[in-house]
DNA sequence: CGAAGCATTGATCGTCGTCAAACAATGTGG
DNA sequence: CCACATTGTTTGACGACGATCAATGCTTCG
């Protein structure tokens, strides 16, 4: 999975023997589960190995958004090697295997293969790109758009990780989940859900999703996978 | 202005001096001009000497969301330097003076000097705490919570780079452009300043805003500066 | 002085929130 | 194996926040 890092730019034999080798503290972690909370001062970042995590906020009246989704593959609290306090939590969505790896090492890492630095910096900036669309997404986009969009980010950015049959993909996220994520409330996710399926944009049941037509689906959310910045263009598919 | 930097660490001699006297190339550009432009491969970033910027999207229907709003000291594309294509555009909000420096330049000075490079990782991490901040602030406040927590960013951000006296400050941004980045319309936002001139928490006309009572506009914004990663916590003012 | 841009106001409409309940699926323990 | 607890989905009625449409002021500036 940190092969992702691969799709990048190719790795010297010294360059994957660094990573491959990188000392990580592996814990399987229950879905619904805090990872790292806001206000942490985390000496180590996690990467996600499997399952479903997001980043997310509260508001003071208790109010969850979720402003990011976390795939295999992902470090989502790679920014804590540079700020010190978390300004944002990070909850398994599904179960979960993740690898802790330690500021340490980290840092090691980077000072002896910049061009691995370069490449976890380019991650981090993709992901402020992705924050970006949300932006955009959660505040400007209603109903069926909204919800098309998150789920094009979502099938893409598994796809780039391989975990998209066809057309259908696992998807362990609840109405309630995405909810938080755009910004609705389960009962409006709901209804939205039902007019997409009703339109065919989308088979959903339980944790399956099934997308007969990306095209249109792609359309409805006005979705353009540029902001992700994928190396090998796989939105076409 | 360059010396926001200077605030997360102190520079050696050297590297100061390599700052001071980066070559750029400065233009002035006058009020709601486009900067660069989403889709762009620019070789060069765009430092803010003075005056207000913003970096924006677009939907397909054609409306806006600003994202962030660019200060004097903000580099609001450095992320151009690790990824090719822009994915928004950057427009002046007022008369600008902008240093253009080249991605050349850029890379030598990381290469020359690794903390600087750390810094504008940093910089570019906190881009990112903004953005995140910005979800929640879209996705789950409403009314005149949403608007004071933009005011609330807006003078920390320019308290930290001077540009507060007392409680007052120059902000000329229009309601339409306060709209465009609260995901509301020019009508609404409107109505939500009345209210909260009428409240008495803040006096705004013109150019010009006042903050009579900070503390209680915080409150109403819910506003926590963690997420600005200012290292003087000058929140507390 | 007229034009352009911005702020303001009013009336009406719609997306989405709130509240409340019922239903389905899953899993646990007696 | 069934009771029942838990979690997630679905439905309905109603209300509100904010959008839309359309004028009307108010500045500023050439």
């Amino acid at each position: 999975m940190i092969r992702k890092l691969e799709s990048v730019f190719t790795l010297t034999d010294d360059e994957r023997q660094a990573l491959e080798t990188l000392p990580m503290q592996v814990q399987v972690i229950k879905a619904d589960q805090d990872v790292v909370r806001e206000g942490d001062r985390p000496s180590r970042s996690c990467l996600i190995l499997s399952g479903f995590a997001c980043t997310y906020k509260m508001t003071a009246q208790g109010k969850r958004q979720i402003v990011s989704f976390n795939l295999p593959g992902d470090i989502p609290d790679l920014q804590s090697l540079h700020l010190k306090v978390l300004d944002n939590s990070i909850s398994t969505i599904s179960q979960c295997r993740v690898g802790f790896i330690t500021h340490e090492t980290l840092w090691d890492l980077c000072i002896r293969h910049p061009r691995i630095a370069a490449a976890f910096w380019r991650e981090t900036l993709i992901d402020a790109s992705i924050f970006r669309e949300w932006v955009l997404n959660v505040g400007r986009r209603e109903g069926i758009s909204r919800m098309a969009h998150v789920l094009c980010e979502l099938v893409v950015r598994l796809r780039a990780v391989d975990l998209v049959e066809d057309h259908a993909c696992d998807l362990p996220i609840t109405q309630g989940e995405f909810a938080d994520a755009l910004g609705f409330t389960t009962v409006h996710v709901n209804r939205v859900l039902q007019q997409m399926r009703a339109e065919g944009l989308i088979e959903l049941s339980g944790d399956r999703l099934n997308i007969p037509d990306w095209d249109r689906l792609k359309q409805m959310g006005e979705f353009d996978p540029t902001y992700l910045h994928l190396e090998s263009d796989q939105a076409a598919a």
